[in-house]
DNA sequence: CACTAATAATTAGTGCACTAACTATTGAAG
DNA sequence: CTTCAATAGTTAGTGCACTAATTATTAGTG
């Protein structure tokens, strides 16, 4: 029953503890952060993962569903219905592609396109609220990216 | 082309970029570790919140709603159906508290304190499975419990 | 004691995330 | 050309997470 250790139930043991799981850790500062996002991204009208579909296409704006979904790293199942409610809003429109009748062409809308003169002062509100430097947020960000390569590894 | 440098309007259009946001790469991060689990906890029919109030009442045995809420982060809403189903798998029980009828006390069954031993492998199996020595879940750990103080910080 | 505050848990409603199943188009092969 | 597989999106169903509203009990105050 040891674990690599001298000391085999005991250090067993220790690991079930609830403050020492890396996971509950995670998913508790995931849901922090994005908890600090809303009242800032309320103002925009977006929620945090409808913030980050806007961010995806302020950066390319024709794009399809499946593009963006694995740029968000999420299913395509997930996107489809968070597209629909930003297109009630009047953000985005969807289109179908010419030429090819089964991809879905998603574009900013004026409205879409204008939101992100508001939401340019999004990131620096954030590392103000959050007290954080710019290097320390590359910091965290090189971490957590090393993190996902390392779910993402030798064979998941 | 950073910020503290000399050319303003670029520098904020760069943190507009998908894949400079922390919170972007902090919720894939997230999803994607609680991914992870999913296939380990699965065999002991557990999802990854199901685990954490597991791991929550292994620590102590008859614990209240707003305990068990309070330890995890999370609304009593949240917790209350998560409770019904683990009560429904034969896990845990919920009765009120003599002497504080409004009071629940949500213990483990025989079951679920039998639960335990199969989940001392998790730990482990996730270390070996993200390719983490214990120092660097330790300081992943540390750095998450730092992000969370930073959003519970000044004024929030 | 009656009235009110506060506390404990649940329910309703919205939205996100996943898997599995489904529709519809496109492309490839015989 | 027709069948069959691959691709693109959507829908259905389960579960998590939050806010707001509700019920029930307990505690405090006049």
């Amino acid at each position: 029953m040891s674990a690599s250790q001298s000391e085999g139930t005991q250090a067993v043991d220790d690991d079930l503890l609830l403050e020492r799981q890396l996971c509950f850790a995670l998913t508790v500062a995931s849901r922090s952060v994005v908890g600090a996002y809303k009242p800032v991204l309320e103002r925009l009208g977006l929620t945090h993962p409808q913030y980050l579909v806007m961010l995806c296409l302020w950066e390319s704006s024709p794009r399809s569903v499946r593009d963006i979904s694995e740029a968000l790293a999420q299913e395509p199942a997930t996107i489809s219905p968070l597209l629909r409610r930003l297109e009630t809003a009047g953000l985005i429109t969807r289109r179908r592609v010419e030429g090819n009748e089964r991809a879905l062409a998603v574009a900013l809308t004026p409205a879409g396109a204008a939101l992100r003169q508001q939401a340019t002062s999004v990131p620096g509100t954030m590392m103000a609220k959050l007290g954080l430097t710019r290097e320390q947020v590359e910091a965290l960000h090189r971490t957590m990216m090393d993190l996902i390569a390392a779910t993402a590894g030798p064979q998941a």
